[in-house]
DNA sequence: CCAAATGATTAGATATCCTAAATAAGTAAG
DNA sequence: CTTACTTATTTAGGATATCTAATCATTTGG
């Protein structure tokens, strides 16, 4: 396109400025949701996430370390957090077997409650998000994964198990264009529809490989 | 689609679902670079943004209220926040001349410099945004215009002066499909990668028409 | 002119978030 | 097997952030 065809580009900010501010909207309004969201609870936006964050993994007796990591906050704002859910009966504080040092983290029964509760708050989002059409959704989503991936390689957000970055998955591997990638531990072949940023069979790869 | 043609329809989540979870991801990262961006600038996340919006905004004097609707904050935060900023001489408090009850805040000049930067930090996302090819840039910004407006008409996020809502922005009255909108200010098509965020000319509309 | 609404601040409480230092336990090199 | 380094977590200290609720001043409506 001739830039004289488009006055908008000599005074539009470029898309990618644009992108980033919208961007920057959502995330207010996260911020400002999971207050009133969370604050229904009794908690804190950070106690949230961490319930929802113990929740979602199978594993029981989560370290400090990784809760901080997965936040994005210091281990010592972690530890404060994780102090008041014990204090509130949501989880427990123990030391964890195999390493003295480390304390495992665990839901009580409450705090599994509690947890159910917490995921759900951003679900304020849905409507917004089902106003795109399935396409759009499935472009918009891929599009997501794409910069979540980036900001992963720089280190500007904490890597979580993706396929992108999985020893099984197989990007482009077929014509089918629906249907490109190849998931090897389901062996069969899938859509960017179908991508997960947080799959509980994830292996790492050595190397990555964009879809 | 069948859905016994794809596995995935029966162990993956909803696509919005996860879609969800990829825009909390971004907010997380926006959330702990905000702190290092500001923090190296003496600043909190909150001081900068207010920073950033004062300088946005060509008027000289803005409400209190105004910065708390649209950082999303409480009036008693933000005015928290202004006495910080206030402290550090970076902005300046004085009564509104046409209501003694407002404030006018303005940015001083050692304010202006300092807006400058920190405006600047959410550029960390810059390099991921543009690992999308131009049009995935297009279509994803398309679908963010559309998610905002969607939070909007729902109170969740503060209205921005964004085209969809502009009296002046007519959606889709072309057949061009690179630009099939109008705005009558600059009387001219154009289309979806065009569409603005924050516009200083809008013109709210009475009923507002989605591209 | 008074009641109700609006704009801002203050009070009081808890949590966020940082850095830096302290504690404790594993690990590796001699 | 002991010293030195590393890792996991906690404490301490300090500056906000953030809320709700109450207060004060001013404006507006009737």
């Amino acid at each position: 396109m001739c830039p004289a065809e488009n006055p908008f580009d000599q005074i539009n900010e470029p898309i990618a400025q644009r992108t980033i501010t919208g961007l920057s909207k959502i995330s207010t309004a996260l911020r400002s949701q999971s207050w009133q969201g969370a604050e229904s609870q009794g908690l804190t936006p950070t106690q949230g996430q961490i319930l929802t964050f113990l929740r979602s993994t199978s594993e029981d007796g989560i370290r400090l370390s990784a809760i901080a990591k997965e936040i994005a906050i210091t281990p010592a704002t972690a530890s404060d957090a994780v102090s008041s859910l014990v204090k509130k009966g949501l989880v427990s504080r123990e030391r964890a077997k195999d390493d003295r040092r480390a304390i495992a983290v665990c839901l009580t029964p409450e705090g599994q409650k509690q947890a159910e509760q917490a995921a759900s708050w951003p679900s304020f989002l849905l409507d917004a998000v089902e106003a795109l059409v399935p396409e759009e959704q499935a472009v918009f989503y891929k599009g997501l994964t794409t910069i979540i991936r980036t900001l992963q390689e720089q280190n500007k957000i904490p890597v979580s198990r993706m396929c992108v970055t999985c020893r099984y998955f197989n990007a482009n591997v077929y014509d089918d264009e629906a249907r490109p990638h190849h998931c090897e531990l389901v062996d069969a072949p899938f859509g960017d529809g179908d991508l997960r940023l947080d799959c509980p069979e994830h292996v790492p790869s050595e190397e990555s490989s964009l879809p």
